[in-house]
RNA sequence: GGGGUAGUAGUUCAACUGGAUAGAAUGACGGAUUUCGGCUCCGUUGGUUGGGGGUUCGAAUCCUCCCUACCUCACCA
């Protein structure tokens, strides 16, 4: 389509400069709106501002032009300013019979000359299992990662791991001292939740120590501070920060029994990373770049011996990167994290940080930062920023235990899934695992495509009791459609080796032909703003024209073998499409369902 | 208090980034089809786009002032 707009667009200003002598470049096309006639439309305002002419008769005579130095166009109408263009069969039928042919229709291939990108998600603590939360934030960045590649860019996705720190060591304490030395091998409990238990187990200790305290007159203040068992943790910590043997072993046993849980949980949901950071391995790297800075006068040191930064004539405030014991904080890290990453890959052209909303200030700064220190690359900085999941009783919080954990979630999709397939009686020719490959397929992808249908910067409201629909706007819906063109697809004996010639096309043809074109632009608009909310509209859109269009004709039985043959064409680049797009979200299409 | 994000049918979401009469799904009601595939299709119903003002041919979209919700402004991460 873009295409189209393209050279419809470079005619005109040929015309322009040579009728009027202006060189323009606002030829704003857009798709017709299905209630006038046309496929395209040319708004014709902007013009007026250069060109003073009544928009009918400049109308009429851009419409007169095209219409005889185009062959792509057919006809026209003028409504008030806006010029609308119907497209010639012919130019369609051409188009058609060159994709018919070209699998990678709409995608960039990756070279030697392509960017690299670095896609950084899911980024975990090592105290606690994933929940829905995550869950939002590892489909959106997997997803981003693949539109990216789509993009002909070279994508490294990533994670870096919160290894260290106050929250590990609550754990680790709490191991210690009521854990009889139990793994989670012996109790046969996910590694991850079974160190989150002990995390849940400190915090409920935490809090019978600071009751007792108060009772017995201190104050709360002091209470929280001064709990035996947080002091506990607060001296681990420091043992594990001079490297003291015993400490470091049982933090490693530890993080491997929550690393092997998330990788059950990453594999449940089809997620795999290239490589990971912990940012037990940066935080050094971050504080000699503070040191650097200090030098160079982009940060100061105040009298406490604490290191700042002085954002004010941006309109921000100061902001602190070293402790005043020398200790370093988030933002240490994260410059550390950044800059290690341009060490290691020198031909890397960007990244992207998929992190929710609630860190925006953060990344502004941050980005500022290695802006003001001299990097260059500080421009190419991504922050893909998301909204929190809601549910019905308000914001998820961990340490109320009002969290949706992710393993469960994804069980109870695929339980779902085969409920509802159960009693509708499919699926009944397939043996037991071809099915229970299904149930996972749909499953997953009802959760992936509720998820990511959403725009990323919207908060999402989740009711895990109303589950999710299996209709109507929906993965499996989508799912479903795939599977029935496949369907239509092998009862097809048709073959295109002699290209079509000359069928008509009724509108319903010509709004999916249409919606079929958009897709490559479709990929490099969600690229520009990140977002795949953009093509699981499209995906939806397309569903519902191919089953509009499929359910008033007959695509098999047509006798005019033209027409026959250009409905083949439709259903195959449709199904096509539908894959391609899904592939993007990272939702599976089955071939039968 | 400063800064940020959002507010669209009863509900969940769209609106190609300033374009035509703001669209789907879901719910309710009515109809078509009973065809390769059953979850298909077509209607009806439902809106002061949080509110006021402004910018212009044209605003859900941009500016401004209010209202509401959430986030943030930590020597937490």
């Amino acid at each position: 389509m873009k295409e189209l707009y393209h050279k419809l667009s470079k005619e005109l200003s040929k015309y322009f400069q040579n009728k009027y002598n202006i060189s323009l470049n606002l030829f704003d096309f857009q798709l017709t709106r299905k209630e006038f006639d046309g496929d395209i439309t040319l708004v014709v305002y902007p013009i007026l501002k250069y060109i003073k002419l009544n928009p009918q008769v400049i109308s009429k005579d851009i419409g007169e032009y095209l219409i005889n130095s185009s062959s792509m166009i057919s006809s026209y109408n003028i409504i008030s300013g806006f010029l609308n263009f119907t497209i010639s069969n012919n130019y369609y039928i051409k188009i058609l019979n060159e994709i018919i042919h070209n699998d990678d229709y709409g995608l960039k291939k990756i070279d030697n000359n392509s960017k690299t990108i670095i896609v950084e998600f899911s980024s975990p603590n090592t105290n606690k299992p994933l929940h829905l939360g995550h869950i939002r934030n590892n489909l959106l960045g997997d997803s981003v990662a693949k539109i990216l590649e789509a993009n002909g860019n070279k994508v490294v996705k990533t994670q870096i791991i919160n290894d260290r720190g106050i929250h590990i060591c609550k754990s680790m304490v709490s191991w210690e001292l009521y854990g009889n030395g139990d793994t989670p091998e012996k109790l046969n409990i996910k590694g991850d939740k079974f160190v989150g238990d002990f995390y849940v187990l400190f915090e409920k200790k935490y809090r019978l120590e600071i009751n007792r305290l108060i009772k017995k007159g201190h104050s709360e203040e002091y209470a929280k501070n001064k709990s035996p068992i947080l002091l506990k943790a607060k001296e681990m910590l420091s043992k594990w920060e001079i490297g003291e043997k015993e400490v470091i072993s049982l933090w490693n046993k530890m993080n491997k029994w929550v690393y092997k849980g998330f990788d059950i949980t990453y594999k449940k949901l089809g997620i795999t990373f290239d490589s990971n950071y912990y940012e037990s391995m940066t935080y050094l790297l971050g504080k000699k770049i503070i040191e650097k800075g200090i030098n160079k006068n982009v940060f100061f040191r105040k009298d406490d011996g604490s290191v700042w930064i002085d954002l004010k004539s941006e309109g921000l405030d100061e902001k602190l990167l070293l402790r005043s014991d020398g200790t370093s904080v988030y933002m240490t890290q994260d410059l550390g994290t950044a800059v290690q990453r341009y060490n290691d890959n020198p031909s890397l052209s960007g990244m992207v940080y998929t992190v929710g909303n609630e860190q925006d200030y953060h990344f502004k700064v941050l980005f500022l930062i290695l802006k003001k220190l001299g990097f260059v690359w500080a421009d190419s900085l991504h922050h893909l920023s998301y909204g929190m999941v809601d549910l019905p009783d308000g914001k998820m919080k961990s340490r109320e235990g009002n969290i949706v954990d992710a393993d469960e979630l994804i069980n109870k999709m695929k339980n779902t899934a085969k409920e509802i397939s159960k009693k509708l009686g499919k699926l009944d020719g397939l043996s037991v695992s071809e099915k229970n490959n299904l149930y996972d397929t749909i499953g997953l992808g009802a959760l992936k495509y509720y998820i990511l249908k959403v725009d990323p910067k919207k908060r999402i409201l989740f009711d895990p009791e109303k589950s999710i629909d299996f209709s109507g706007n929906t993965g499996p819906f989508i799912q479903y459609t795939y599977a029935r063109i496949r369907s239509i697809i092998r009862n097809s004996s048709e073959n295109f080796d002699k290209p079509i010639t000359k069928p008509n096309f009724n509108f319903r043809e010509t709004n999916l032909i249409k919606h079929l074109l958009l897709f490559p632009e479709l990929i490099t608009q969600s690229s520009k703003l990140l977002s795949p909310s953009l093509i699981a509209n499209y995906l939806y859109e397309l569903v519902k024209l191919f089953n509009s269009f499929y359910q008033n004709v007959n695509i098999l039985g047509e006798k005019n073998e033209q027409t026959r043959k250009m409905r083949i064409i439709l259903t195959k680049i449709t199904a096509r499409n539908i894959k391609k797009s899904c592939g993007l979200l990272g939702i599976k299409v089955p071939e039968k369902m």
